[in-house]
DNA sequence: CTGAAAGCGCTTACAG
DNA sequence: CTGAAAGCGCTTACAG
């Protein structure tokens, strides 16, 4: 542990004060420095290997360069890793560092705030508050005292930008693939949880069939546990229908595999004898199936990182007014899971 | 953002200086406060709500109050999530704030090195250092600078604590499972990746035999790439052999994946005709497979728990030497994949 | 072009 | 039992 050197070390060294010092090293606008003495500030600096203490800077300037992310149960998120990625990417490119706070999924109130004040107290300059499982989110009230955004859900207030996967969307892809192969008796394993992906995904399935004018089948919806035996047993009652659907949308890719190992088991090859397409991209299940996974992803991490972006451009100048609302686009993942329908 | 209360304020609406303030709110130790004095200096500070800033505290008392993690690409490797979670977590018990810097896989040495470097300008009182697929890493000269500790790998000069999984002992309670249940030929789909885990687990493997006085038999082993294709053909060779196993314990859950298929294909079922344990307790495989997979966990929640314990003891006091080269337990995880060796 | 000085919000000997 | 003052390491008007 070696003797810090500060900056007034670098101005003894070089005969100059620190006032130029901080000058020249921090590229002060409107100052001009005589270029010698500038190159031999910088020398020096470089020799004796400073590096400005962010803490002291941070107290001065009243910006600390931090970006806290408060985090729902990162361990049972399947991607919530690829958030922090996103995340911490984009805040590389901004110069700004990330300081994580992870919050049990049944926190209550009051220890979430806490973790919001504990973000304040370390003078964060923005906020990203990630949730899953919520349409909407009421955040707690110290999140005014400082820019925020959300992730996974909206605000009830309308007031905080916020990020969320159309799930809608990536649905309508999802039986748009099959549609586009000359599938016209599309099942659907759906969730049965109450989270805004449920609606979601259902939402788009029912509107991919009116769309392409196709009737809405109750014996085409099988609901289960988003599983793979809920999947299982799903797609086991879709595959023995009298009137057997010939692609299978699935909730998730847990399910799919479920579906997977129903198809096997009535001896259904995939995708000549039932298509199949996911939702979830989930590692490593969609690529390791055979035949791959045809699936739709979910953008987390470009959500990490828009929310990381979004804060930037409101930490150096003015707010959007009102706070955009995005929903990200779900991107179609195309395996070996798809096939055309068989033309008899 | 509503104007920052200071422990002026505190100080001023209370009456009193901001060294009495200071000393109630911090509890300094021998210091003897007026019971009154303190009880209205607290009911003020919490009537403003009053929050010390941790910038200026940690420039006064030269240390922040943060660690920093320093992980290899978490989006890539399967468990990472669970390192943060457990370091998080043992981060709130000590009071201690965690700061994460990611870097690509593929950071050269600079690279590295400028991100704890990064982390020390922050202050940082200590450094997890966390890296994949490593034996022995050699950290960049910076994390002397300060208390730091290893995941996943031991550092070439033996200087700093580490933490690493028994892939070894792992691999040595896979293979008892198997044993315990009866088993005598029992194959193993090796990995071929140049990693620690490759030939930790295939040390395991050949001790278990040994000891139980089997003879190492090549044909019991196929090695392949470790996902689930490569279970899949390696699996395939065993199972076709003349003398097939009874019993395959598999590099990792994807190879067991590809396992799984392969016997199914050969139309032998699991466990009835052949047993399987797998490795890694990976996130969603291993409980979503039918039947769900025995396998080995990793300790990575522990890990990282262990490394802020540990960083913690060595702030609050003096470092145990020589530094502790910890080697974590890999438990087993029991589910249904092994059955008794049939007695025929 | 350069520097002396104030001040960011705290903690901590030290004095009374 | 309480407070005045120095100082942590920077940045930034301001003056020269």
């Amino acid at each position: 542990m070696t003797k810090h050197v500060g900056i007034r070390d670098v101005a003894h060294a070089a005969g100059v004060s620190v006032t130029t010092v901080s000058h020249v090293l921090n590229e002060t606008p409107h100052t001009r420095v005589n270029a010698e003495t500038r190159d031999r500030v910088k020398a020096v600096a470089a020799e004796l290997n400073y590096r400005p203490n962010r803490l002291a800077r941070g107290l001065r300037t009243k910006t600390s360069g931090m970006i806290g992310l408060l985090t729902e149960e990162i361990a049972t998120t399947p991607h919530a890793g690829r958030i922090i990625l996103g995340a911490q990417e984009a805040a590389s490119r901004h110069n700004l560092t990330l300081v994580i706070i992870n919050s049990p999924l049944l926190a209550d109130a009051d220890a979430r705030r806490d973790d919001v004040r504990a973000l304040l107290d370390r003078q964060v300059d923005g906020i990203i508050y990630a949730t899953v499982f919520h349409d909407v989110v009421h955040p707690p009230r110290e999140l005014a005292n400082v820019p925020a955004v959300l992730i996974g859900a909206t605000d009830d207030a309308h007031r905080l930008p916020s990020v969320t996967p159309d799930e809608e969307g990536g649905a309508l892809k999802a039986v748009g693939a099959l549609l586009g192969a000359g599938h016209r008796r599309i099942g659907f394993t759906a969730g049965v949880e109450n989270v805004p992906a449920t609606r979601g995904r259902r939402r788009g399935y029912d509107r991919a069939l009116r769309e392409a004018g196709l009737p809405l089948e109750e014996d085409l919806v099988a609901a289960g546990a988003s599983e793979a035996w809920g999947g299982y047993e799903a797609g086991h009652t879709l595959l023995t229908r009298p009137d057997r659907p010939t692609a299978i949308f699935c909730y998730n890719d847990r399910m799919a595999m479920g579906v997977y190992r129903a198809a096997t088991e009535l001896g259904l090859r995939i995708p000549e004898d039932v298509s199949v397409v996911g939702f979830d991209n989930q590692d490593p299940i969609a690529a390791s199936l055979f035949p791959g996974l045809t699936t739709i992803g979910l953008p987390h991490y470009e959500m990490g990182a828009w929310a990381v972006d979004t804060l930037a451009v409101h930490l150096d100048g003015e707010a959007p007014t009102p706070p955009e609302e995005l929903r990200l686009d779900c991107p179609v993942v195309v395996r070996s899971s798809v096939a055309p329908v068989a033309s008899g």
